[in-house]
DNA sequence: GGGACGCTTCGGCGCGGGACGAAGCGTGCG
DNA sequence: CGCACGCTTCGTCCCGCGCCGAAGCGTCCC
């Protein structure tokens, strides 16, 4: 009747504490199982069948380190589908003061799988088109590549492989776009190498801005707003 | 802790009989409650109720006429998710001749969401490339213009929305690429329209491509194979 | 207006699976 | 070499939820 298991991806992705997890994967870096049970708030037990569950399914990938076993998102297939699924995901209420002030900083800088969202994503979207380092196509111009290359974005190595390469997203706090695709994590890989931007804490996809990261994107004319 | 909750989008698609639902709706087509019901395999209160929890979670809208209810997918973003998912979802075990006799229609002619996928879908894809109907970068050119004018593809509406316009999109069958995105969909609608093809059946996504959409085909010099 | 039909709401049943703690296994440090 | 640590496996409990049948509400046909 059926060409694929949606129901199985489904309720992998359905569970509270496997969701939690893989949200905190979403960061882009391998975690510790020990680091993930308690992002997820549950014991290590119950953490490493889910883990266990997840790798099952296709969703994880794990690599043994010593007497660490890191996990992370199986491959850009999976990302992709996480991220489509929380673009339609119900927002969660917020329910704090101090989630309130981690709303704010994922508004204005996170990583959306693995490549930059928020005020600060969608600035350096527009940045971009406007210096024509993209073309409306969401091609690199050589004035592009030129000033990709100066950020140490391997051009030749996004567009290996067979993900999409650049491509606009709905971003869902600015309600704009910004980039994702591979160019997309390159570039954001390549910015927080310079020190634009540093992660903020294990369990989060907010990142935040350094001096240098503000100063950067000024030079570009990226516009910030009021929030800068 | 976090911004949207995934775990509640995933435990309404993780349920077999909701996925079955979402899966039959794929088809892009509104379907009654009651048939939803007989595709899902369960009794009208059961699906009644996993309709109503569709809805409340925003994956299908509802349009009431005469005394039939009309579910469909809700929008662009939530069947973009589903088509998503399903691309990492695990390959479901064939059962039966009557299922491999399914798969197999499945693989030649299908929709994916919306627009045409599977050995034709590639064909067709390979085929607009080749006759520079669009460019490498999925833009449509003027020739492509006036030949998708002929099929009575409106591409100006395919344009408007902030839906992707056009872009490639892994065939899990055929494992290279066919093309996704509004234009896809506004194709597929047209070539449905004239006739090429005929959806088989209310819960599946298989299409029959007809002598009409072969002749069409050919003479377009897509290559459907051995299997033409 | 009456009856058939389509759909939803409600009450109750049963099972799957997520939780934990204890125990087992492998790795690294002192 | 032995203990501490990280992770997994196993056994057990129990809550949540998917299922159905009965009843209620609205719509269409005779």
């Amino acid at each position: 009747m059926h060409d694929t298991d949606l129901a199985a991806v489904g309720a992998l992705i359905g569970d509270p504490s496997r969701a939690r997890m893989l949200d905190a994967l979403m960061g882009g870096r391998a975690l510790a199982a020990g680091e993930l049970a308690t992002i997820a708030g549950i014991g290590a037990s119950t953490a490493s069948e889910h883990l266990a569950r997840l790798r099952e399914g296709g969703l994880v990938d794990v690599v043994a380190q010593g007497r660490h076993r890191y996990y992370r998102i199986a491959g850009p297939d999976v990302g992709a589908a996480l991220e489509a699924l929380s673009h339609v995901a119900p927002p969660r209420p917020v329910r704090s003061l101090r989630q309130a002030g981690h709303a704010q900083a994922l508004a204005f800088a996170r990583t959306c799988y693995d490549h930059l969202a928020g005020v600060c994503g969608v600035a350096l979207h527009d940045a971009l088109l406007a210096h024509d380092w993209l073309t409306p196509a969401y091609d690199v111009t050589p004035v592009g590549a030129a000033g990709l290359a100066g950020w140490g974005v391997d051009v030749a190595a996004a567009r290996a492989g067979r993900r999409s390469f650049a491509r606009p997203c709905l971003d869902w706090t600015e309600r704009r776009p910004h980039l994702a695709g591979s160019l997309a994590a390159g570039i954001t890989d390549g910015l927080v190498r310079r020190g634009w931007f540093v992660r903020r804490a294990v369990d989060s996809r907010a990142l935040l801005l350094t001096d240098a990261g503000r100063a950067g994107l000024a030079e570009l004319g990226a516009d910030l707003g009021s929030s800068a």
